[in-house]
DNA sequence: TAGGTTTATTACCATACATCAATTTCTACC
DNA sequence: GGTAGAAATTGATGTATGGTAATAAACCTA
C-alpha cells in the first residue's frame, strides 16, 4: 500500500505501469524485514511465495542424508529468491533459506503472479524473461563444475560477486563452489603466495 | 504450410489455437530432418533459432581449451534444444550441437517467438512455463552435481533416461556426468558385480 | 579488554577420479 | 561372415580434493 511507483520500477525493470496497475500490484506485495540468521523457508514447508531482495543477503542451501549443506544460491540487491523448484511445481520444499545479513524482502505469492499475468501481461513477459537470465546462469554454472578446477571456480566466483564476498563466511562460498572448507582454505592460500 | 493442428498441439502442449492462430504459427515454424552425426550448431555461430525434437535424440556439448568435450544436454522426443545462453542474450554460440540419432526437428527463429508471443498470449505462457521447467532440471542437475559421487549421478541417470541409454555412447554419458569414459566403465562393472 | 565461541588454517593421511597405455569387444560395411 | 576402425574395458599409477584432528585467528559480547 506504502509502496511507490520507484521501488516497483526496481522490482520489475523495464516495465512501466498505470496508476490502475500499481494499485493491482501494490494490493499483492508485502514488505519484510528479517535480521541476519533468520529462516525464511524450511525443508518440507509449502512454497507458495517467491521473494525481491531488495537489500541484505540470503542463501539457498540443500542439507543431505548426511548432514552436510550445500548452497545453491546467494541472493543480494535485485534478485529474486525462493525453492523454485517447489515453488514451479507446488511441492514440498527441499531447500532451506536463510538471511546471512539484515534484509528487506518483497514477497509475492504464486497465487497473486498468475492473478497479475493475466491482468498486466507486460509481467508476463518480465517473468519469462527474468527465468531466461536465470536458466543461463544456472547454465554458465553446470558448464563450470564439469570443466573447471576448484582453484578456477573459485576464482571466477570472487569476480563474479567482488561485494558478496565481504558478507558471507568462507564455508558458505565452499558449500557453494561444491569443495571443503579446508579444500578452500588451501586454494585461498595457494592464491595468495603468488 | 503443411504442419497440422496436432503437430503444433504436440509442440505447444495444453495450449489450443484458433485456425488463423495455427497459420500463423505455420508460417514461422520449419521442418528439419538431419542425419546422425549432422551438425545443427557449431561454436562462434549467430544463434537465431532454437528447436523442437520431434523425433530423434541429439546433444549440447563444450568444448574446452584443451579440447576436451563436456555435454551439457541430451535432446530426445518432446525436448527443444538450442544454444540458450546465446540465445537469449544475441550472442555468439559457445555450445555446439550435433545428432546422434537421425531427427526430425522444428525450427523456430527469436524473431518469430517475440512476435508470436505478442499475437498469442497464451504462447508466452507456454514459454514462460517450459523455462520454468528447464530452470528446475537445471537445478536438480546442480544439485546432484553438489551432493552425489559419480556412481550415483551415473544411477540417477539410468532411471532419468532409461530410452537415451540405448541410443548414446558411453562416452556421450560420461562427459554429460563429468567423468572419464574410463571412470564411467569402472562404475559400470562395479555395479553389474553387485 | 577479557573470555568464550565461531570460523579459518594447517598437517597428515585417505579416497575418488584422472591419466596413460594396452587390450578386448563391438559395429559397420565390403 | 570377415575385417578394419571405433568404443569399451582393464591395469598401473598420478593428482585433486576429502576427512579428521589439532591449532590459530577472528568475532562477539559482557
Amino acid at each position: 500500500m506504502s509502496l511507490n511507483n520507484s521501488i516497483l520500477s526496481e522490482i520489475f525493470k523495464d516495465v512501466s505501469f498505470s496508476q490502475k496497475e500499481i494499485n493491482l500490484i501494490e494490493s499483492n506485495i508485502e514488505k519484510l524485514s528479517l535480521k541476519k540468521g533468520s529462516t525464511l523457508l524450511k525443508a518440507e514447508e509449502i512454497v507458495n511465495n517467491q521473494y525481491y531482495v531488495y537489500e541484505g543477503c540470503l542463501r539457498t542451501y540443500f542439507i543431505d542424508k548426511s548432514g552436510k549443506e550445500h548452497t545453491l544460491q546467494f541472493a543480494i540487491n535485485d534478485w529474486w529468491i525462493s525453492d523454485y523448484t517447489a515453488f514451479f511445481t507446488t511441492t514440498k520444499a527441499i531447500m532451506n533459506i536463510e538471511t546471512i545479513q539484515d534484509a528487506t524482502l518483497y514477497k509475492i505469492s504464486r497465487k497473486s503472479m498468475e492473478d497479475l499475468f493475466c491482468k498486466i501481461p507486460q509481467l508476463e513477459t518480465f517473468s519469462r524473461k527474468k527465468m531466461e537470465r536465470a536458466f543461463v546462469s544456472f547454465q554458465k554454472r553446470i558448464l563450470a563444475s564439469l570443466t573447471q578446477s576448484a582453484k578456477e571456480r573459485y576464482v571466477s566466483f570472487i569476480h563474479t560477486y567482488p561485494n558478496i564476498e565481504k558478507n558471507i563466511k568462507n564455508y558458505h562460498i565452499a558449500s557453494y563452489l561444491g569443495i571443503t572448507t579446508e579444500s578452500l582454505s588451501r586454494i585461498r592460500k595457494e592464491l595468495t603466495n603468488n
